[in-house]
DNA sequence: AAGTTCAGTGTACGGTTGTACACCGAACAG
DNA sequence: CTGTTCGGTGTACAACCGTACACTGAACTT
């Protein structure tokens, strides 16, 4: 059955299910709220095995920012992307984040519930992947803005305006009924709104020079 | 010295005491990560006389989400008060924030934290309040916007994301080091003018009739 | 083929947790 | 004055926690 997995591709296995399993408990906790040994009991290895991949349970922590970030970097891409085929910049970004809130329910519910409540360490960890993820955004705003001498002090602050109203409808989309997925409509609808009530803003905008 | 209170009155100042206690505690974790056993030992009761308050930790944290939202009710007041006084609402707003976060950065810590990172009894209760104060917000805003036919749907959408922003400008804050006032600076100037960015948008929008 | 590395095991420890239970004594109601 | 109420105490216990330590055996190196 096994194929004689070399030792190293069976230690990453394990440290995936590592992770698998802290992902799957944070979907109802907090992971300050969650052990050492029930990770390790829902990894299927004993507790003092945990040391052999992470030094504590807040280091697991930073590894799965990471890992859980790549769905919304992956988002950016496709968002890009969306643009090119589909017109509307709009309308593409917020169904591709529907998409992504809806295949990657736990990596997200992860950040929110992480970005705030969390260790420091982890906190940090993921204000810094979000700041990345404004200012990429800005970027693509300069381009959107060019030839309104938009500064780049208000581009960030325009990036950061649209990540928060994302981010509150990712928090909102979480909070979903899975059996009535009918609720998600009025969600994505008001971000849709909220985003082009910015760039209607963002339309009329003079930047002090 | 004590100067022989009636049982209801050392009962109440007891309940303060644990709500302090872990409004204290809270400021470096989550609510989850908290023992009945500590707040107990903060307040300087023996664990078991927990019970004759609370039945639980999660019982103390709803009731300490009515206590924490007493600054944020605390605020809209002022907010409306200030306006009167001083002519720039969106300015006015701002520096009630400000002060308002300054002078109570615990229950403000512990809202943000709790608010989705928390229970589920503890998260829906800040849920409540928190559409509650967004539903004000967007009867002031009908006041402002009179005469422009907004429908009530849009009002909704547009204080959504000014109480987005605002959140947003407000769990910065808390991350400010209480050595480096400066620091909040920038973090409130840029709320300032996302608040600005919406009116703008908001003064070309046209509900959908 | 022999020796080394190392992911995972099993046992053991002291510390903390929530809570059950019997109790106390001061504030209370009559 | 007498009996009751009830906030707070003290003891006790089983469950869980993180982690130290000595170990095994299969995958590796030589």
């Amino acid at each position: 059955m096994v194929e004689s997995l070399t030792r190293a591709e069976r230690k990453e296995a394990t440290r995936q299910r590592l992770l698998d399993a802290t992902l799957q408990l944070i979907a109802n906790r907090s992971l300050a709220s969650i052990s050492l040994r029930e990770v390790a009991r829902e990894a299927g290895i004993v507790p003092t095995a945990f040391y052999r991949h992470y030094e504590s349970m807040d280091a697991l922590g930073v590894e799965l920012v990471d890992e859980s970030m790549r769905p919304l970097r992956q988002m950016i891409r496709e968002a890009r992307r969306g643009v090119a085929d589909h017109g509307d910049i709009i309308k593409a970004t917020v169904e591709v984040l529907a998409r992504q809130v809806r295949q990657n329910p736990d990596q997200f519910r992860f950040l929110s519930r992480e970005r705030y409540g969390g260790v420091r360490g982890v906190r940090r960890a993921i204000e810094t992947e979000l700041r990345l993820f404004t200012s990429e955004l800005a970027v693509d705003l300069a381009r959107l803005t060019a030839g309104f001498d938009w500064s780049s002090d208000d581009l960030e602050m325009a990036a950061n305006l649209m990540v928060a109203a994302m981010l509150s409808a990712v928090m909102d989309l979480l909070e979903v009924d899975d059996r009535r997925p009918g609720d998600a409509v009025p969600i994505l609808d008001r971000a849709e709104r909220q985003l082009r009530l910015i760039a209607l803003g963002m339309s009329e905008w003079r930047s002090k020079t």
